[in-house]
DNA sequence: TTAAAAATGATAGTAATACTATTATCTTTG
DNA sequence: CAAAGATAATAGTATTACTATCATTTTTAA
């Protein structure tokens, strides 16, 4: 994967930046310093002038890749799940039996990242974290139905598809394909963070992880016998 | 239901507004018109400034009720969240059949609140639809793990554990209690914002509802047999 | 190699936000 | 009727989320 990353690109929607940050350094250093600073202050506290001062570069340069921190955070959550696609095409494209790509799918998406690939300026592990916990707040705004209709979100609704594809492999019949898939990938987010922030809420734990728990629930879901 | 309410009040934790506002006509207007202007502009647009204009009174006088937009937002959240549980405790009591329990308590997480139920101050079909919208940014912060041991997110976890109990009355052996129910109550407003904003994502519409999807998956996670 | 183009940096400025503080006025209540 | 409590009016502050301009540095192409 390593290997083969380095050809690739993560492609994210060219209207998301006004400057891909991809071509030049400072871009990238944008990209990877937003994300770590992101997770220490939170996106609420995050602002372009304060990851102009960690960088050692001005605001206004910033300002010439993303239009606002909102855009910055659409880029992210992008970035993050095309890069969850890639995963989920190459871990379950040689698997032929249905049941097993399922299998590899939930694992895929439910996963927590642990080790960063390095293949790049993107640290996983941290942009995983948030994820978790500001992926939410790049939807749940006034300006949903335009950016929609831009295309700031076909990564993530293409993901949701993919699994519910491989949802209906294994039982063409079963109704509610989608709402189980995105049911699965936001909630396997939700899952993680309840574990850390609200742990009487929720059974994952270290060993009792949001992989078993949507695996199950999936089988079972999908199955023609039982209730 | 109405009759009751009008001598019950909905309580929400005492810390979340400096004065509680429903002992004055002025905190009343301040719930009252903050959850239309929220519905209107958004929680990220809303100010106390905007909403003093809307009710003809002070910016400073609403911060004498709540510190922070943010709080009344909490308070927004807490309200309807004892709101629901109320219903939930009120049309389950009487059931003593655990799988009709369940099949009303899934009913009451998951259906749209499509009428007002008039008894107060607070319009719960608007109400509901800023809880689709905007719930998740009152936990989503770095303040939340503070908030939470200040007992702001109590209501809420109590209905998540209300539902477990239901859950594992059909089947005290299913080991995800906890987890299926926060993934249900989350799940239910996921659905709902899907449908409204990415119903390419879902599968539930007007014909196929949140409720549906989420009691069959409910019924065929718990259930015995099957895979 | 050099001149133009492109990228970056520095500085300034603006309207709005998210408050705090003070003082005045109005309304209850004992 | 006086004191307390609630509300209103006004002002002020630091920060945010930008935009605009101009200077400087770096890249590239002829």
């Amino acid at each position: 994967m390593k290997a083969l990353l380095s050809v690739l690109k993560i492609s994210v929607p060219s209207k998301i930046f006004i400057k891909d940050p991809e071509t030049s350094e400072l871009g990238k250093n944008i990209v990877k310093h937003s994300i770590l600073l992101i997770n220490e202050i939170g996106f609420e506290n995050f602002t372009f002038k304060k990851l102009g001062i960690k960088i050692g570069s001005n605001e206004s340069s910033i300002y010439r890749y993303f239009e606002s921190k909102h855009k910055l955070l659409l880029y992210l959550s992008s970035w993050y799940w095309a890069w969850v696609e890639y995963q989920l095409v190459i871990e379950t494209f040689s698997i032929s039996e249905p049941v097993k790509k399922l299998d590899k799918a939930i694992e895929v998406l439910t996963r927590e990242i642990k080790e960063d690939s390095k293949f790049s300026h993107v640290n996983e592990v941290i942009l995983y974290k948030i994820i978790v916990n500001e992926n939410s707040k790049s939807f749940l705004t006034k300006e949903v139905d335009i950016e929609n209709k831009e295309g700031f979100f076909e990564i993530y609704k293409r993901l949701v598809m993919r699994l519910q594809q491989i949802i209906n492999e294994v039982n063409p019949k079963y109704p509610f394909g989608l709402s189980l898939s995105s049911t699965i990938i936001e909630g396997a987010l939700h899952q993680r963070y309840l574990n850390e922030h609200f742990p009487t809420i929720t059974d994952c734990k270290e060993s009792n992880t949001p992989c078993e728990f949507f695996n199950n629930l999936v089988k079972k879901a999908i199955s023609e016998n039982g209730k």
